[in-house]
DNA sequence: GTTATAAATGAGACTTATTCTCATTTATTG
DNA sequence: CAATAAATGAGAATAAGTCTCATTTATAAC
């Protein structure tokens, strides 16, 4: 069985034609990408308001992380369990948005810090994202 | 020189009334309110299109910070260098944002941590954010 | 394999947030 | 105070995302 129907069954959602198709794109390139791109990706193949449905589906299974790019659009990420913990770098010459792996020593004083800031706002805190902002220098060819 | 005229001309921005109207309500409540909030709030007094101009200067002049809230909508915060620097922490059941500092200590690592992923992505990291979700217990009626 | 049923889809209308246009008003400088 | 460039208001235009509803498809029962 692929990928793309064992993630729908294993999560007690019906496999359909476009939710393969939609899969298979973001496993496809398995970095973040904004919906427009996704939307071109599949055109003739999957309709907007279904690529929308579906993606609000994925959302709800916990498997896809929606963000926005520094231009503000919307981005979207397939996050299975299979991936590490990871936050973001973007570039604001490119436009790329780079995966990061930070230090377990590091993810541990924030784990710490959080635990912190729940007892001090009376809050649970479920998640976190932290973004970096800054230019590749040598990644591409628009950031010289 | 109120507040809001002295923010302008330090930053060589021509003093209108809209941009004065537009700080004085961020100025106002000083924590993140949402643009559709903004509009609301300065009915009658700004036109729509102004408002939207008045926020691009100040995103331009960076004193004004713009992120999007649980709900995907565009929320805005002033953002003074008097001010310190904080993170946000979101809750899911009311929507609130609260500014959060977190201890020299863990954004000292931070720095530390941003500084080995400069050199392992050779990227000129500028700046950072870190969004916490969760829910907050007693703060509010919404939250049980 | 057929059939019944509920769920999912496609196409495009609709909504909402944001941007754009352009005639008018206002701030700034000399 | 006059001249000029910049800013504004009003509403049209655009774009992202949602909704509707008739049709198609997946699933479960037989």
């Amino acid at each position: 069985m692929q990928d793309s129907k064992k993630i729908l069954s294993d999560n007690n959602v019906s496999i359909t034609n476009p939710r393969i198709l939609v899969l298979e794109a973001l496993l496809d390139n398995k970095s973040p990408i904004t919906v427009d791109e996704l939307l071109t990706k599949l055109e003739n193949q999957v309709a907007k308001s279904t690529l929308y449905r579906v993606l609000s589906d994925l959302k709800k299974i916990n498997i896809l992380q929606e963000f926005t790019n520094l231009e503000n659009q919307s981005v979207v990420e397939l996050l299975l369990d299979t991936d590490s913990h990871h936050h973001h770098l973007f570039c604001s010459d490119c436009g790329e948005i780079i995966d990061v792996e930070m230090a377990n020593e590091f993810e541990e004083k924030l784990s710490k810090e959080i635990k912190r800031i729940e007892k001090k706002f009376n809050f649970i805190i479920e998640d976190h994202r932290l973004e970096l902002f800054g230019k590749c220098t040598d990644l591409c060819e628009n950031c010289s």
